[in-house]
DNA sequence: TAATATTGCACAATCGATTGCGCAATTTAG
DNA sequence: CTAAATTGCGCAATCGATTGTGCAATATTA
């Protein structure tokens, strides 16, 4: 049922009815006798207009692109669940697009985001290039999880920086040394920063010589090999640095098939927490970020840029959740 | 740009410009030359079409509708990366709704989705009520995960009775007979059907006294308190049977703060399957269903009903997958 | 009673693309 | 050299809503 449809069966113009079921009765002096014949109407046949007509018309569309690296790994997943509920709230829905990570799909994926004219744009970008990002112009952005420097797009991330340096801290103050870092994607600037942090770490501790970064994905298959490579070395690692939840799964994954004891012979750290991080063996010592703040800040901040306002930087804590995966090492290496 | 700018620029009709741009030169008898101008300026200028104008006047958009209850939920949100992909592939976006397993949200997202055009449904119902899904004949829809016994509406699930059939005789033949089921959501189809499987399996034993059902939501949380009504009760069940991967977690905690070994005390089997099942303390066994098959015959199936093929019903073998978390019982209770 | 104000509603343009049909201009045929 | 065929492209309608403006009909004022 269309509003001409509609119009006609009640032999009015769609004018009219249209101005009615928008609530503009009174704007446009339409008397309520003839307001309350649409409404009946309208109701009765369950009319609802075509919002891509509408959308056309106000050059709004009321919908958002959420273009994530993998909506899979549970970060990213309990993020896009917060944006996609906060959102609604506003009437709001979600063009959800999953870049694996991948610049070309992430190109690719915001310009089909784009050409459908989505009102703004929330973007975890992969991070290795940024031209595509400082030129949209079309419509409001807010960065999630991830931020260019170069540029000046608001964002809303964890520090990564300073929960980094928190947890290598707290393995040095444990009595490690020996503490490698498995990364994720590099120029990723959730993973550069929490490398940073680790190395800032080392170094203000004095241990610049036993910094030691490895991995290329935030993968699980990733944590896994690296895991592999570092306890085949002579002198392997006391403990693990895993720069996300699937890295750490990864490791885990390696330490148990060769048999190596946590924390007992090897201490592991992660990057994100997770729920089941308590029920694993042992309950993995972990940096928590706020995953659902992260998310409804987002969305209040791009609103707030739709609305006008200035664009916001936002650098949320995250917060260390000590478990059981790390052991205090008293034998210096 | 729009592509009447970009016509006045080339000083053509907007005609001329789309039906280059469509590639329908030779249909139409553009002549070479005049194309290439076109496709020359298109080019540098970047040129897209306004895909709002574009779904208004060919009447279709493009976009599927995806409708879930838990996108944070590893399953779903598995599910939802398949099917983002698999859709990806043949120019197709998500539009994406979590219900929350409400279904007043269900109803208001499926309006929503309705209004804006998608081109299709793919939807996990929360399965209380079915009126509302059985009246959609706008678009085609494909149901996952879950499914409707009373209308004809074309799903992909896994096989939940099997599953279920599977792991309770299982634990049966581990000498098992205080089998409590906790179970998810009462009404919905996946729920249902593995509480079936689970009564069966138990009643063909002869173990139909021991029949014991609870739970009401598929939450870590209700896998938490039933576990906590379970273990204060005189006679304890000797395992618990967690209809999905969140009520299983949930056992695990509460187990876990009681300090009760699995599955050295108790037994336990997950409905779902998940990377990390491996890594838990001890490791879970479980029914792995197959989620990515299951998003890409769903896709397959909705595409299919777009190009007018007959609805189809697939039912997914799910895999056993024996790990340490059941321990045979000798002892009759 | 005539002039003015108010009420109630509809015409037609618009958003940006696609497309059936038609009309010149050019080429080919006779 | 004229008629027919072909080539090359544009006019205008359409998708389904929204909205500035205008125009009767009625009510009010003088």
């Amino acid at each position: 049922m269309t509003l001409k449809e509609l119009a006609e069966a009640l032999n009015m113009s769609t004018t009219t009815v249209s101005r009615v079921l928008n609530g503009q009765e009174k704007k446009y002096r339409i008397s309520e006798k003839t307001a309350m014949k649409v409404r009946a109407l309208a109701k009765d046949q369950q009319f609802t207009p075509n919002q891509v007509a509408r959308n056309l018309r106000l050059q709004t569309t009321n919908t958002i692109g959420l273009a994530i690296p993998d909506i899979s790994n549970p970060f990213f997943a309990n993020l896009a669940r917060t944006i996609e509920l906060e959102l609604r709230k506003f009437g709001k829905m979600v063009l959800l697009s999953d870049t694996k990570d991948d610049t070309d799909i992430e190109k690719e994926s915001l310009s089909l985001l784009l050409a459908r004219k989505v009102d703004g744009l929330l973007v975890a970008p992969v991070g290795k290039q940024w031209d595509h990002l400082h030129s949209i112009s079309e419509v409001p952005m807010v960065l999630i999880d991830r931020f260019s420097e170069t540029g000046k797009l608001p964002y809303v991330t964890t520090n990564n920086f300073a929960g980094a340096y928190e947890a290598t801290s707290y393995l040095i103050q444990k009595g490690h040394r020996a503490i490698s870092c498995i990364q994720g994607i590099v120029g990723t600037t959730s993973n550069d920063k929490r490398v940073e942090g680790y190395v800032k770490a080392m170094k203000d501790h004095g241990f610049s010589d036993h910094i030691q970064v490895s991995g290329d994905d935030f993968s699980m298959q990733n944590g896994y090999q690296c895991a592999q490579t570092l306890l085949a070395k002579k002198d392997k690692p006391t403990s693990l640095f895993a720069l996300n939840n699937q890295i750490a799964m990864g490791c885990m994954k390696a330490l148990k098939e060769h048999r190596i004891d946590i924390p007992g012979q090897l201490s592991l750290i992660s990057f994100d927490d997770q729920p089941f991080f308590d029920l694993l063996s042992p309950p993995l010592t972990a940096i928590k970020q706020p995953m659902a703040q992260i998310g409804s800040v987002a969305v209040r901040s791009l609103l707030g840029l739709l609305e006008n306002e200035k664009p916001v930087v936002h650098m949320l804590k995250p917060e260390f959740i000590e478990r059981q995966s790390v052991a205090p090492l008293y034998t210096q290496p």
